[in-house]
DNA sequence: TCTCTTTCTGTAAACGTTTTCCTTTATTAT
DNA sequence: ATAATAAAGGAAAACGTTTACAGAAAGAGA
């Protein structure tokens, strides 16, 4: 491997000239930069990121960690993330795995952007407090190392229940997320206390997980308990998708018998039939602004609280009962 | 931050001993092994990634390009990738952006997997000299460093033209991919040797990129010249469903008067209706392939060369003229 | 008692950079 | 001619590990 010692040689000047040449240093005159330059081109030099980031203590590279990398959703949001970071001279990698935990406290990266449940809030806290910068999207955390950006789930929420409320329904079903999702929550939450406006609605929790088995599990039991037309608020799409896999293969239709809203408007939503009405937000805003918030926390700014706002998309899933 | 130096002053040893417990050599005895952990773990010691890897020469990382994230497709690939790897003590980093080219050369990464046409094959070539292990999955390369494992282009190719000829269709047309696409240029390849079988089919190439608004376009030059039922070979989904969307705005019917089967399988292509018929592999298996024989190769054994199976997957899209 | 092993631990070099602080040389002012 | 200043480059320490090698202590065999 050459490094800038071998450059260091031909050009019979010391490493420390080497070094300032390559960077573009004004120490060091034009011309015997070029010269240093260009034999480093002739050697075909590379630097090692592993010395230069030993001795300069940063990267440039910063993580984001995911759960699972399904497919939708995530690929908006990574575009954002990237656009933003690369204008300002960082990497993205995502993590993904246990060991990649790793990475922060090891300094592989400079910072990290949280989307990450099964990540231990005790365990991020404990990284911020060594002084490494995070952006959390899925959860509230206060410090003076740590920005947030969370979606607007209780506007979103609202929205469907009274979206299904006006459409004149009177029994409602919630299909619920995981324990662990903090958008699960605030969603559910934000529900409860909607229903509470609509005395005359029957309300009816369901548990779900985020996934489509869940979705279907959760549609069989409406069928079997199915007597009048009902509107089910599913937390994410995802289950929306599963219910509709179950339906298909009964009587009951989506729109009319069963009238579906999901949450997050990922693709298949649109190309499904009916079109399921759903919550949607920008993707793209949003991992976006978390890479914004994450490079001005790295430029020793203040901490940020932002919010993604969400609107609703009617759909053919929801009808008048 | 607390290095081993300072493990050692506090345990009274020399950093070598530290070091040498630290990674459970048999060199230090039980004893002191132990109280060096425990000091370890009192003063919160995290490792350099930095400083181990300049030493040691490897990050046990290593790197999947891809050109972008778009959703449904890399899910499962990634997954496939992330499993095989982290059997056998890597992590897998998603690169992308031009800049994260830097990583495999300046050693950031062990190894590298590649599914991004846009990266130059001189470039991967070069790499390859250099001593780097590659695992291409969008082109043919033969070197010492590099393994391959393709998709079976040809055999699907193969099966879309004879089903849509099967199902007595006359007028074929195909929607291409880009040049840049080595897939995009083995399906063509195979669709032109195939159609010359059927000698009374009239073949019509039309031009596409494997997005979804070329899709749209290629549509709109059916339906203005349509005039009885064709077959249409869309040679990736991402396009089918853009020629649904397209016809979805017209009186023209996906499985009536136009016929159409895609390449890939996605997500989306089940929920859309009619069902895409399309050509089918396993993305899971692509991906932990690749993986396997990236880590088969770092372990200095020879490149391989694998190929993925497809298979038929039939669908309302097309049915008999 | 002496030497030879064996077992443990320490010394120091190395990995490839960056950067602080010097040294040399040339330039200008006096 | 001399001193003061500026410009260009070099020496060396530092970043935090790993590891080849050397050294010391202790037990065993003669």
């Amino acid at each position: 491997m050459v490094s800038i010692k071998d450059i260091a040689k031909k050009a019979g000047v010391s490493i420390s000239t080497v070094s300032y040449a390559l960077n573009g240093s004004p120490k060091v005159t034009k011309e015997t930069s070029e010269r240093i330059q260009a034999i480093a081109k002739e050697l075909n030099y590379i630097p090692s990121a592993a010395a230069r980031s030993l001795k300069k203590r940063e990267t440039k590279i910063i993580g984001i960690y995911l759960t699972n990398y399904s497919g939708a959703f995530y690929g908006e949001l990574l575009q954002g993330m990237m656009e933003t970071l690369s204008k300002n001279g960082y990497e993205l990698i995502v993590c993904s795995g246990k060991e990649s935990h790793r990475f922060l406290p090891e300094r592989m990266i400079d910072g990290a952007i949280i989307l990450d449940a099964t990540y231990e809030t005790e365990e991020l806290l404990s990284h911020a407090e060594r002084g490494h910068k995070l952006v959390v999207m899925d959860r509230r955390m206060d410090h003076i190392n740590i920005s947030q950006v969370l979606l607007d789930n209780k506007a979103g929420a609202t929205l469907a229940i009274d979206h299904l409320a006006e459409k004149g329904h009177r029994k409602i079903y919630v299909l619920k997320g995981p324990e662990i999702s903090f958008d699960a929550r605030q969603r559910l939450e934000a529900v409860q206390k909607a229903v509470q406006r609509y005395s005359q609605v029957e309300y009816v929790e369901l548990d779900g997980d985020f996934n489509k088995p869940s979705g279907e599990a959760a549609a069989k039991k409406i069928h079997q308990e199915f007597s009048e037309p009902v509107g089910v608020f599913c937390l994410n799409d995802e289950m929306a998708i599963g219910m509709y896999n179950y339906f298909s293969r009964t009587n009951l239709r989506v729109g009319e018998d069963v009238h579906i809203i999901g949450f997050d408007n990922i693709e298949v939503s649109q190309y499904i039939h009916p079109r399921l009405a759903t919550i949607n937000y920008s993707k793209h805003k949003w991992g976006s602004l978390a890479s914004e918030l994450l490079i001005n926390l790295i430029k020793k700014k203040k901490p940020e609280h932002e919010r993604i706002n969400v609107s609703l998309i009617e759909g053919d899933s929801v009808r008048n009962r």
